[in-house]
DNA sequence: CTCCCACCTGGCACCGGTTCCACAACGGCG
DNA sequence: CGCCGTTGTGGAACCGGTGCCAGGTGGGAG
């Protein structure tokens, strides 16, 4: 393991001008960079990122804490962050926060704050003014996805609204029996993303003089919480509802799923709407209004990186809010 | 921002004392340790883990690369493999290989070689015998995962003994139209998992005399495209095999939903098994050969963390065969 | 011709911990 | 009573880079 000052005394300079000559920063001649880089490969050299950070108080690291790993959306998000990240030249560090608060605070006090990383960005998490603070007050530059945080810029689709123009495709087709089939109120993740979409979906109800009241049911934000709702609520043919939003395409998934076992004939008997663009969702015919949680990460990530490259920007602390597009596949139609 | 020398003063003992008490290393009276941990909390202090890696040559961090996050599999080893880590106070530092070969070479030159990990996990990747090498160089253990790798502690299932398995039930139920739908064996992944499995298939059908040739269709490894391949293969009742080896429960999965929809009757006109042990094949009933990915990345860990703790135990350079466990369910039954 | 500036290089202090070593106090044992 | 081992503490040398500053060149402007 070879050292700076092992490649500078083999190209015959001195540890400054080999460091110079390495990083790019400040005169060097040319003819001395190549000898040094010469004498670098040669040896194999690499920096030591402790060293460098040590003194340069960067780590060219960034912190995504991140509610789930295995989910559509939150795989899509990291993804979109990883590559980013790695084509800016930093490395990603994965903590996945449970529901344990204890894992969080330990999260927060101990590893976050460790002058480990750069900056952090936070995934559907609904960061207390108290971690904002004490992250902000560690001079870490913090990005949000997926709902609005005080004083830190944050990205999202607007929850309300895509519920609210699912649920008017719905209307719009003349359904009026229409169920909501989505996240717990109480369980929900940090953003209350579910009872966004709730909000969204009842204010279109309202809107079109529908009745709300009993127009929902809970499910797991996933394709076996969906399909299990989507059995019990699609058994009885008195009580099915005409069409089903379900609060994200894996519910939605589900809910086909079981209607096709139940032998309900989608969309003639039965029209579904999700969120998200799963790409199942488009396998299925399955109408939905697509988000791109790829291009989130990506955003947030060039959030972040022109507040750590030009400290002198002010970070623009606004909520941007990302389109969703409906996108009409087979599993809408009219009401008969 | 404080550092040692704050507390150290604040609670009136040397930087040395500050650390030793802080640590846990060494001699310090209980009084002493009390005084500065009080210090310490009251001026928010928190190690620099730069300074101190740069001198210990330790970094509690440990990298995992990784082909994909968006994959029931690669998801779940995350998850396990991210759980233990941070139960074992490591952070978590993800690299997720594409099929991009410059890529490739740039985090292993540039991104892992700096010495910002004690250690790699690489999952699903062959590592070449200078990858191998390059890493031990620089002293840092190494753990594989999906496959064997010379010289290196690997874990993996015996995917050519799980397919034969698979298939063996198949045949066990009386079928002997048996197809299998694997990964494309020219872009398959690092391992071969996808020619060991089609191995273990055709060891099979050749054990029961049974004729080989043709039986294979390459999907993605990925519910769409067990999917595709599903409606093509299932279209025509003539050529219809009875029973379908899936390389994966996603295959599985998006075959299931293609005979679904065609109304073919599972199990009564078609058998279907796969492999994993995925939430919704159990769902929908599909018989598999379960594996537990999220304890092979546990596994892993411990492997790891074994090695680093105690660098006088020689690594077991072996590879541990982990089980899977046949779950009969409802989608194999035997041939009319 | 002088002055200034851009270019190039080396010396050295520093980042913030860890750890080795020296030293001191104290108790137990022969 | 002297010696030794255990415990407790401080001083100082690191770890491996970065970057400031000083010093030295050479060329163009005044």
């Amino acid at each position: 393991m070879s050292i700076l000052a092992d490649v500078a005394r083999l190209a015959g300079v001195s540890k400054s001008t080999a460091s110079r000559a390495l990083s790019g920063r400040g005169y060097v001649s040319d003819e001395t960079r190549m000898r040094v880089e010469e004498a670098a490969s040669e040896l194999g050299y690499v920096v030591s990122s402790a060293a460098a950070s040590l003194v340069t108080g960067r780590t060219r690291n960034v912190a995504v804490v991140i509610p789930y790993i295995n989910r559509w959306y939150f795989a899509e998000v990291l993804e979109g962050i990883e590559a980013s990240l790695i084509r800016g030249g930093y490395d990603l560090t994965l903590y996945r926060l449970s529901t344990d608060l204890d894992l969080r605070r330990r999260v927060f006090d101990y590893f976050l704050v460790r002058k480990r990383v750069d900056a952090v960005i936070s995934v559907a998490i609904d960061l207390s003014p108290h971690e904002v603070q004490m992250l902000q007050a560690l001079g870490k530059p913090l990005v949000g996805i997926g709902g609005r945080i005080e004083g830190i810029p944050t990205l999202s689709i607007d929850d309300v609204e895509t519920a609210r123009v699912a649920t008017e495709h719905l209307l719009s087709l003349g359904h009026t029996r229409i169920l909501h089939i989505g996240g717990d109120q109480h369980e929900q993740m940090d953003f209350r993303v579910h009872s966004q979409r709730y909000t969204g979906f009842t204010r279109a109800l309202r809107a079109a003089g529908v009745e709300a009241e009993g127009a929902f049911r809970s499910a797991e934000f996933s394709i076996e919480g969906g399909y299990q709702v989507g059995l019990s609520v699609l058994g009885d043919p008195r009580t099915r509802p005409t069409a089903i939003f379900a609060g994200c395409d894996e519910i939605g998934i589900g809910i086909t799923i079981a209607a096709r076992q139940l032998g309900i004939s989608v969309p003639h008997e039965l029209s579904i709407i999700g969120i998200d663009g799963h790409p199942i969702a488009e396998m299925l015919g399955l109408t939905t209004l697509a988000q791109r949680p790829g291009n989130q990460g990506a955003r947030a990530v060039e959030l972040l990186l022109s507040q750590l490259e030009h400290a002198d920007a002010t970070p623009p602390n606004e909520h941007e809010v990302l389109p969703t597009e409906l996108a009409v596949r087979t599993s809408t139609a009219a009401q008969r």
